[in-house]
DNA sequence: AAAACCATGTAAGATGTTACATGATTAA
DNA sequence: TTAATCATGTAACATCTTACATGGTTTT
């Protein structure tokens, strides 16, 4: 791959409205947590790339109080940028699942330290599960069911299916843990 | 995290038993594919700092036929340092979906692009889920249930689960998606 | 004869994180 | 008064990928 996704995530975002780096920032945060994250460290530069090829264009905006903003928009080849790039096949998915490699190598730690990992994960999953399903609610109440709703709709599915699974997976994982570590019966 | 995972996984891996660099490549790729995976920019360097830091030692295996191996294996030092690494907790996971970024801007692309999407994401899950499925299989089938096989059989059970939940969404996907294009019925 | 596999490795560049600098405003 | 939120950005570093170099062996 030569192309960096993160423009297209900006360009993405920036489709539907204009938005701020910081926006950006909060919007990746909440919306796309599971999806892909940004760090600041990309964001800013990227924007400032994304200017100078002239995907986008920026708007100073001074306020009586507060900061100034630099709001962003796309531009037409901005859009252009971003159907083309729609338009190729994705790239496999990318995971790191940094508890199951704790737990592959689980023989090498005792019991309570993999039951740990195993419950950190849960928690994780189960919170990203309530967010997504917070998310969906608040699909169903538009006003208006929008094709960027529907897009959107889909994603969150996704999202909770995922959860969901892991969650369910967590369960039953500890119960066998739990199993494993009793002491052997014999008679 | 200052702590570079690579370093963990190569430990973890050389915990079992001593490997060459290609044979950690190979099972990464067949073994920890969803979970994490490594280039051979990251493998080979990252064997000579282990070595240089006394966590391995590598073993130069010349043979009639073929090129030489060298085959690592973990030292004390090295067992140390994984445990110590186990012991503390995971850090969130890290995904990333190119596949969810270009379905959720999918309002920009047209119904089949997206479709096409979907499908490709299934076609990936379909064979995951038959990899782990498999893999689950051949750990039953193993003449002994070692602790080793009972945490690569944890491992194996989120990665079905995950994939399972993947193929089914794509399904439902597709379908909602097929229910969106068609023309609206009025009356 | 070609392709795939065995096997080790490096260089250049792309990508990403962390920590910091700056400083106002608002909520607890 | 402390913490959080708003807001933009950079520098140094860490990480990772891609493409290549090398060359033998085995399978199709």
């Amino acid at each position: 791959m030569k192309e960096n996704t993160t423009k297209f995530v900006l360009l993405g975002l920036l489709s539907r409205r204009p938005l701020t780096g910081y926006d950006i920032k909060k919007t990746v945060k909440t919306r796309l947590d599971y999806i892909w994250d940004l760090s600041n460290g990309q964001i800013y530069p990227t924007l400032k790339l994304l200017e100078k090829n002239g995907l986008i264009t920026k708007k100073i905006e001074t306020r009586e109080s507060g900061p100034t903003r630099k709001v962003c928009s796309i531009t037409n080849r901005g859009i252009g940028k971003l159907k083309e790039w729609l338009s190729k096949s994705a790239h496999p998915e990318i995971n790191r699942y940094e508890i199951l490699l704790k737990i592959i190598f689980g023989e090498q730690a005792n019991i309570d330290t993999n039951s740990k990992h195993i419950q950190d994960f849960k928690t994780r999953n189960t919170k990203l599960f309530e967010t997504m399903n917070q998310f969906e609610n608040n699909l169903d109440a538009l006003p208006e069911q929008t094709e960027e709703a529907f897009y959107v709709r889909l994603a969150v599915l996704l999202g909770k299916s995922i959860s969901k699974a892991s969650v369910e997976w967590a369960d039953t994982a500890l119960t066998m843990l739990q199993k494993h570590g009793e002491p052997k019966i014999r008679r």
